[in-house]
DNA sequence: GGGTTAACCTTTTTT
DNA sequence: AGGTTAACCC
């Protein structure tokens, strides 16, 4: 058989992994070294060389765009459609497992999936019963605390019985959230794991048919697993033993959420005689921009240690603008872009990267004044849109009428006159009588136990619903969406409203009919088109649906750009407390994790990487004099070419400057002005500081301070 | 029940 | 600063 295609395009490192004989593997992937080719071409190699059957491989990756692309890429490989594969993200994968043993585990057939904002508001309902101040428990906190205690396989019982309160409320509200979950199936994200992985522990023959199947499990971004992903995956690859791990620990950005690198720092101890490869060949950036990023690396301790090399050319240097504040920032990147963009190439080429989230806003001002288009990546998904979860609740409803995040959401949504009053007797019954809010309403109405306008408008409620589930009954998924928004008056609602966000919410809206017209279930699946329609909207809350491929800048955060690269990247907001930001600094062990994203971001460029700082950056409505960050004194000084014009690097205010001929409010570029403590200088840039006050940048003539 | 004002919060993000 | 959310008033 001819396996030339799958074996020429790699080099010797790539292709030890590929060939690797059985048995434990872990392949250490340097950034653009190849990882994901040597995962597809591993499993082509599998299928076509060992005669592997498809079904028998398990592949995981952490997002759903990652797995869409190996898939595609296997396919175009083997020529052939990859469907039979097992592969998908952990949540997929587990949530299937779910739906085909919902029995076993015991979960309703129709449980449903619950996002982060639905566990928030289950968590303060919780709360509330409990009567619990929400001023003193935050609940985003317990949710947080609770989510980390199921990531690490800890039920309610298993917390240790402290005396102090504050142990003693999480237990409560742990342990009463669970309860309700159960009672009315709700599976949030940590539970569709730590659920999967209890039934697999305890079910033993359902353990050991999937330990039979699957010969061969393969997992990318491995530095990223946590530890119930883990022993998941150990779990499945005991019986064939045959598990191939993809990773790089210099990548690993995801411990704040319960990533452990350590699980690839002790693979070897896991898996004894396993099979460690590096891949260090660089096929992606050019030799100055490769070297600055080993540098700044190289101060971490507790690495594997890798090489990375690459063949290609230095480059050019790694330009480093020191900004006034951040518009200057942004105004100089975009000015760059912008003669990019007249050399003849791509918008689509460029990446600003930054720290947080909520420094795009400035960016996007000026691409915005420039005319030059621009995408943001990040922010709100199309699924996680308010209106867009209204539409969903009154599916689920439908669906499901037990399912209270969803009766909650929208009981009054138009308004139709059942307030607060109401849904606290109601409550009160639900909670007393431990049925749903559908039931206890329901009960209501029999023992007409409400004031009567309350009771009637509570009898519409109810019909309404009662009757959108009849005439839905036959109709198709995008048939059902359409109706539902019409009939339960959600869309007039969103019609009436005023404003340009009205206009868009609308819209979003009718984008939810098409997404559910091209939702297509894959092969057969024992659940209606609804509730998976339902689920798969809960874990896959979209890229952004259907995507312009107009040629625009991409804006993301740091940790978004992992995993892809551009030639042209501008790391922006380099300054000590953003980046490292300030709530690392504080806690032990948090920093290293913010150089490896400073790492990741540096290695994504190709051909041209800049680095931006602002000394003067305004962040929640105050001004703050900043300090370069420390990741900028690790980039050894001959890969950066300074590009600061001036030889100073502090903006001055106009109480310390001083010029006898005009007034400071007319001080234009090139005049001379003396400084109290620098002496003789030159105006280099003037810029507008609070209340239009005159900043300015001056050029020294000496510099030694003279005062 | 709707509209207005006051209080609050603010890292990164996938599922 | 800016945005959301809760409390408050008519």
């Amino acid at each position: 058989m001819d396996v030339s295609h799958i074996f020429d395009p790699l080099n010797d490192a790539q292709r030890e992994a590929v060939a690797a004989e059985p048995g434990p593997l872990l392949v250490l992937a340097g950034a653009g070294s190849g990882k994901t080719r040597v995962l597809t071409h591993r499993i082509a190699w599998l299928i076509e060389g060992h005669q592997v059957s498809p079904f028998a491989i398990l592949a995981v990756t952490f997002t759903n765009k990652a797995s869409r692309e190996m898939r595609g890429r296997i396919s175009e490989l083997l020529d052939m459609p990859s469907s039979g594969i097992w592969m998908g993200t952990f949540h997929g994968l587990c949530h299937r497992l779910l739906r085909m043993h919902f029995e076993e585990a015991g979960l309703p057939q129709s449980f449903e999936i619950l996002d982060s904002d639905d566990q928030y508001r289950l968590i303060r309902r919780v709360l509330r019963e409990l009567d619990l101040d929400e001023a003193y428990w935050p609940p985003r906190q317990l949710q947080w605390m609770i989510n980390n205690h199921k990531e690490e396989g800890r039920r309610p019982h298993h917390l240790p019985e402290g005396n102090d309160l504050q142990q003693q409320t999480l237990y409560k509200v742990y342990a009463n959230y669970e309860e309700l979950c159960q009672r009315f199936g709700l599976v949030d994200f940590a539970e569709i794991l730590l659920r999967t992985l209890e039934l697999l522990k305890n079910n033993q023959p359902l353990r050991e048919t999937y330990q039979q199947r699957f010969q061969h499990v393969l997992v990318d971004e491995f530095q990223d697993t946590n530890s119930i992903q883990y022993q998941w995956l150990r779990l499945l690859a005991k019986q064939h033993n045959n598990f191939f791990a993809v990773g790089d620990d210099d990548q690993s950005i995801y411990g704040w959420r319960g990533a452990r690198v350590e699980n690839l720092l002790s693979f070897e101890k896991d898996f004894p005689g396993a099979q460690v490869i590096r891949l260090e060949q660089n096929y992606r950036s050019t030799g100055n921009i490769l070297n600055a990023a080993n540098a700044v690396i190289s101060y971490n301790s507790d690495r594997m240690g890798k090489n990375l090399w690459t063949e290609e050319s230095e480059g050019l240097p790694i330009r480093l603008y020191a900004a006034v504040n951040e518009v200057d920032e942004a105004r100089f990147v975009v000015d760059q872009i912008q003669s990019w963009v007249e050399k003849g190439n791509r918008r689509d080429e460029v990446a600003i990267l930054y720290r947080s989230n909520a420094q795009s806003r400035v960016f996007e001002e000026q691409l915005l004044s420039h005319g030059m288009p621009y995408r943001v990546y990040g922010g709100l998904r199309f699924f996680e849109r308010a209106e867009i979860k209204d539409a969903l609740a009154y599916l689920r409803l439908i669906s499901n009428q037990n399912s209270d995040p969803a009766f909650e959401r929208i009981v009054n949504l138009p308004t139709r006159g059942i307030g607060n009053k109401t849904l606290e007797t109601i409550r009160g019954i639900a909670r007393e009588d431990e049925i749903s809010m559908w039931q206890a309403t329901n009960k209501v109405i029999r023992e007409e136990s409400l004031p009567p306008r309350a009771l009637s408008a509570v009898i519409r409620f109810i019909e309404l619903i009662d009757q959108m589930s009849r005439d839905t009954q036959s109709l198709e998924l995008a048939e059902i969406t359409d109706h539902v928004l019409k009939t339960s008056g959600l869309l007039e609602h969103y019609q009436k409203e005023k404003g340009e966000r009205a206009q868009g919410r609308v819209e979003n809206l009718e984008e939810l009919v098409n997404a559910a017209r091209n939702f297509v279930v894959a092969e057969e699946e024992e659940l209606d088109d609804l509730s998976l329609f339902l689920s798969n909207a809960a874990l896959e809350a979209g890229e952004g649906q259907a995507e312009e491929w107009e040629d625009c800048v991409q804006l993301m955060s740091l940790h978004s750009a992992k995993g892809l690269e551009f030639p042209l990247v501008f790391l922006c907001g380099m300054e000590e407390g953003l980046f490292p930001h300030q709530r690392s600094l504080e806690e032990s062990g948090r920093l290293e994790e913010e150089r490896r994203l400073c790492y990741v971001g540096m290695t994504r460029a190709m051909q041209e990487l800049y680095i931006c700082y602002a000394e003067i950056r305004r962040l929640y409505g105050r001004e703050h004099y900043t300090q370069a960050s420390r990741f900028l004194t690790e980039v050894p000084k001959e890969y950066i070419e300074d590009i600061r014009s001036s030889n100073i690097s502090r903006p001055i205010f106009r109480s310390s400057i001083t010029n006898e001929e005009s007034p400071l409010a007319k001080l234009q570029p090139g005049r001379h002005v003396r400084h109290q403590k620098f002496g003789e200088g030159m105006v280099d840039l003037v810029l507008r500081g609070r209340e239009n006050m005159p900043v300015f940048r001056l050029t020294f003539l000496t510099l030694v301070p003279s005062g």
